[in-house]
This record gives structure tokens, sequence and C-alpha cells, in this order.
DNA sequence: CTTGAGAAACTACACAGTAG
DNA sequence: CTACTGTGTAGTTTCTCAAG
């Protein structure tokens, strides 16, 4: 049965379990924690005689949680976050000396932007520091609510959560990108030859219809969209070598021109742009490492 | 054959009880 | 209070077994 006395607990075995939680192997959970598989193994037993549930089901892929350890697990993770930020808490953070972990969350897009200038800017004030960088997967303020990411980059922050605080970090306008040789570079781009060219569309949902198609559609206008990628990696290699031609946020533009033969102008049609924001949650306002990890990327100029 | 979970055997250590 | 000793627990190494 369920012991609820927490005097009569090892607090330990939460320590094992989420880490059987996170890397759902008893070998790669034990390493995580530094202990060996088979004392892993035994917290296991000790964890599954506490709980009165097997906990975790052997397959040949990985230890699939049962419904009970998945319903520990987002609890178990804030619980351990808050206690780990308790007793971190009072010491200064000095980053020339730190060996930690920080999490953040954010999409394709600010990493392309951030994480270039700013892992190099980690590297020189804080060599010992890492960084993990985990997509937008799941909400990103349940992620910074239970604690699986430190720092949230996200496009809309409106109607986050009021434990959820933020900050702009820049605003960002579209530009059109077309090869560096391309025909349509010869002149200026008027509206009439862009909605005439054929155009590439980076849409993760895969719908065949963006904010650009918007504004023509207020015109009574339309484009061809010839390509649709869900993602930024293969674009800008797709536009330096066929004819198509893509809008794209500026500084993503100027990433990919700085790698390839590219060429960069202005919108024919005025496009609504966006910001970019922070987002942490309240409880790391304060903390020392938190602030400095704020601080520090909001000085990556970008 | 390889990999990984779990069992067995052994070891180290903390704690409690007891003697001086 | 200190020193010694017995007990229990959790860790390690080594192994076994099952599955792919």
């Amino acid at each position: 049965m369920a012991e609820t006395r927490l005097a009569a607990i090892d607090l330990n075995l939460l320590v094992a379990l989420d880490a059987l939680l996170v890397e759902r192997n008893v070998t790669r959970a034990a390493a995580r924690i530094g202990i060996t598989q088979p004392a892993m193994s035994h917290a296991l037993m000790r964890l599954r005689k506490l709980l009165g549930d097997p906990l975790f089901v052997r397959t040949p892929r990985e230890m699939v949680p049962t419904a009970r350890a998945e319903k520990l697990a987002i609890p178990l993770r804030r619980a351990l976050s808050d206690i780990q930020e308790a007793l971190r808490s009072d010491a200064a953070f000095d980053p020339s000396k730190a060996e930690r972990t920080f999490t953040m969350s954010m999409g394709d897009f600010a990493s392309l932007v951030i994480l270039p200038d700013f892992a190099a800017r980690l590297r020189e004030v804080a060599p010992k520091v890492d960084l993990r960088v985990i997509a937008e997967e799941m909400p990103w303020s349940r992620a910074l609510d239970d604690g699986t990411a430190d720092l949230a980059i996200a496009v809309s922050v409106h109607g986050a959560p009021s434990n959820i605080r933020t900050r702009k970090l820049f605003s960002e306008r579209f530009v059109c990108v077309m090869r560096r040789d391309h025909p349509a570079a010869r002149r200026p781009l008027t509206l009439d030859r862009f909605v005439n060219l054929t155009h590439a569309l980076i849409a993760p949902g895969g719908r065949a219809w963006g904010i650009v198609d918007d504004a023509l559609a207020e015109r009574g206008l339309r484009r061809r969209i010839g390509l649709t990628i869900p993602h930024f990696l293969v674009a800008p290699f797709v536009i330096a070598s066929s004819d198509f031609v893509i809008t794209l946020p500026e500084r993503v533009a100027r990433r990919f021109a700085a790698a390839v033969p590219l060429r960069i102008v202005p919108t024919p049609i005025a496009i609504p742009g966006f910001s970019m924001h922070l987002a942490w949650h309240e409880r790391l306002q304060r903390e020392p490492a938190y602030v400095w990890l704020r601080r520090t990327l909001v000085e990556v100029e970008v």
C-alpha cells in the first residue's frame, strides 16, 4: 500500500523515480543520478513495493511507465525542481565558475536567430554552463510551470498565465528572399511582379497559406505557392538553387544570406511584423542564476 | 551474439544499544 | 561522554536470464 508519511519514505527514491521517468531506461537513469544500474534496479524494486504498483513495464524499446507512474511525472518534476531552487537560491551566481545546465524552450525560428550568438557568448563567459534547447512541443507555459524549461522564447505572449513573466526581445519584419542572380533581382520588386513569381512557404503545420496570402487577399490578389516545407532547415539551399521566392523574417533571411548567395529585398506589400518575447516562471524572478541568464540573453544583439 | 534488467553475494556505513 | 558491537540498509561487483 502507498505510504503517505514522508518520514517513512526515502526521498532519494523520488529522485530515482524522476530519473527513470525522464530516461525510461534503468541503465541510463542510473548514470543520470550517478549510481550503478543494479542500484537503480534495486531502487525501482523499493519504489514498486512502496507504491504498490509496477511503475514501469519492460518493452523491447524502453521501460514504459504505468498510468500511476505517468501521473506522478509532472508533480514530481515540479517538486524536485522547487527543492533544487530552494537549496540553490542563497548562493550568488558566478557564471565563470558555475557548473549547471539551463533548459530553454524555443522553436526553429528563435533557435536560428538567437542561438548562434548566444551559445558563443555562453562559451565565453560561462564555459561550464550547459545549454539544453527543447522544441516547443508542449505549450511553453506548461513547460515553464512544471520546470521542464527554465526559459521560453515565444512569439505570442498574450494570454500567458499570471505566474509567467515576459519581456520583449526584438521586433521582426518580413523581407523577400531569392537567389542572388535571380532574373527578378534585376529590377525593383513591384507588387505585380511579386504575385507573378512562384513562391516557397515555410509552414510548420503544412497549410499552404501564410501571412503574405492574408495581405494579398485583402487586395483581392493571390500568389502561387509552388513549394511548402515544414521547417527552416532546407529553405536557404532550395532558394539558392531555384527560382522560388520566399518571404521570411528579416533576421532569418540575414542568417541564410550569410551562408548561401541570396538577395534580400523589401516586400512590395505591407506585411505586419511580430515580436519575440522571453518568458519565465515568476518563481525564477529573483534567482541570481536566472536573472543572469535572462540578462545575458537580452544582451546578445541579434 | 549483444543488450539490459534483475538476482546473488559481498561490502561499507550508519545507527542503536550497551559497557565502562 | 566515548568506545565497542550488532543489525539493517543500500551500494558495488558479478552473474544469470530473456529478448531481439
